[in-house]
RNA sequence: AGAGGAGUGGUAGAGUGGUUGAUUACACCGGUCUUGAAAACCGGCAUACCGCAAGGUAUCGGGGGUUCGAAUCCCUCCUCCUCUGCCA
């Protein structure tokens, strides 16, 4: 959520950067924020206003009722009951403007940083840098979803038998590879100088408000009903919302966490050829990092993040590239986002394994995460996060690309980790 | 899951209807003193919103209610503790 401070002070620069995105009408969005904005103003005045009176009297109440001037105080507790009609009306239209206040505010995504080109889709990201040789492969070369199937490892129909389309069943050396790699995500991480936090996979209503799934997108997370709790969709939620309602202090900051948790989405209608086998999944690994940030430092640190998850491909002996995504293609709450893309040989395409975005205040906004400035003020922080690494992608990538006649070779890198150096 | 108890500022802990945003202590920040430190003393120390300001409003786990007036009474939800039950 942006601060409707900065939509009254930066206008021209907040229009601007929302036509980068494509939006047709955002000086209408503006204005109508603006409005009840100031809607909510007034009647906070006048509310407030009325209060004070109310307030005096009933403390002069207590003092006649304390000197006996018992009539008095009737005259005046009549005076009281009136006014508070109006001060009820007065309320209620208060609140009624401060909700649509943040209902406008909801439909407005972030402003997208200067560097962030202007664009209505992925066919206008700007790639920034590629790293490492294509494979050529050769004719009789297996995509994911029949390599899968040929050294029996990832078992989609069993999954279907007991969950439903899109849980795959992992299986031997499928499991361990599995477990190899999220092992070797977060001794990385920790390497790195991440914290790591293992949260709980469900959220509550809050902590979906809290980080933005709510209350556009509750139809992408799996709804526990009888409890009202929400399967996190990705290690982001729970861990950003560890910081909802907090003022860190400098010692605290700054922050580095990382965790690995599975995801769950929903991803409802978006089914066809290009999702088939591990391109996409209702249930997934992923280890996700996250930082909390001085807004001086955040943009230095998205390089750093992005340069970090970089590293890990390389490990992998995955060619990838960076991709500077568009203001059209990017997140709402994102203010800037690089997609890493490894390329699967087989498939012949570049698969996202990983979003690495700052979000500047959008989300600390919403979240009420501040620190106290140098001056002594609270000030909103700025989020990161990134994705270090989603692994369905990477093993679609891994399996395709280290293809041999037999077999196919685990990176160097991974094998003390899985405890065999092939599949077969 | 059942019975009982409790939730107050960074922490501890007062306060059971009337200038109580809240006594006090500790912690923390600034100052005096000191060669320096400690001690002592003085001062400061919640958050948000409205307002140029003076100031005002709200907040004592969340929400609702009673009352002229609520931290204090009532309802409800949440959390924690103790006992009983169940259980990886």
């Amino acid at each position: 959520m942006l601060q409707i401070q900065v939509l009254r002070d930066q206008r021209e620069k907040a229009i601007e950067g929302l036509l980068k995105r494509g939006i047709a009408n955002p000086d209408e969005l503006i204005t109508t924020a603006l409005m009840h904005d100031d809607r909510r103003k007034q009647s906070q005045q006048k509310t407030d206003d009325l209060k004070a009176n109310a307030n005096t009297l009933s403390r002069q109440i207590g003092e006649l009722m304390k000197a006996g001037k018992a009539a008095e105080a009737a005259k005046l507790r009549e005076e009281v009951a009136s006014a508070k009609d109006s001060i009820k009306q007065l309320e209620a239209e208060m609140e009624e403007a401060a909700a649509s206040l943040i209902k406008a505010l909801y439909q407005i995504p972030n402003i997208p940083h200067s560097k962030v080109p202007k664009g209505n889709g992925a066919q206008e990201n700007v790639q920034v840098n590629q790293w490492g040789t294509v494979p050529e492969l050769t004719g009789d070369a297996l995509p994911q979803w029949e390599l899968i199937k040929k050294y029996d490892i990832i078992d989609f129909d069993l999954g279907t038998k007991i969950s439903g389309a899109g849980f795959p069943v992992y299986k031997g050396k499928g499991a361990k590879l599995q477990r190899a790699l999220i092992n070797f995500f977060l001794d990385e991480a920790a390497k790195a100088g991440y914290r790591e936090i293992q949260p709980p996979i469900v959220i509550n209503e809050a902590s979906g408000y809290g980080t933005g799934q709510l209350p556009d997108k509750e139809s992408q997370m799996y709804h526990v009903a009888a409890d009202n709790l929400f399967l996190i969709p990705t290690a982001e939620v729970p861990i950003t919302n560890l910081y909802r309602d907090v003022i860190l202090s400098d010692k605290e900051l700054p922050i580095m966490n990382v965790g690995y948790t599975p995801c769950f989405r929903r991803e409802a209608g978006s089914w066809g050829a290009h999702v088939r086998g591990l391109n996409r999944l209702h249930q997934f690994d992923k280890v996700e990092i996250v930082q909390i940030r001085k807004p001086s430092e955040s943009m230095e640190v998205l390089e750093e993040m992005t340069k970090y998850v970089e590293g890990l491909l390389e490990k992998l002996e995955l060619p990838f590239r960076r991709m500077l995504l568009c203001g059209g293609d990017m997140g709402f709450n994102s203010a800037i986002t690089y997609d890493l893309e490894v390329y699967s040989a087989a498939q012949k395409m570049w698969l996202e394994v990983s979003s690495v975005s700052n979000f500047e205040t959008y989300q600390a906004n919403r979240l009420k995460l501040r620190f106290k400035n140098s001056d002594g003020k609270t000030e909103l922080l700025h989020t990161l996060n990134g994705s270090a690494l989603a692994l369905p992608r990477i093993v679609a990538a891994m399996l395709e690309n280290n293809q041999k006649p037999g077999y196919i070779s685990i990176p160097q890198v991974l094998t003390p980790y899985t405890g065999f150096d092939r599949i077969d």
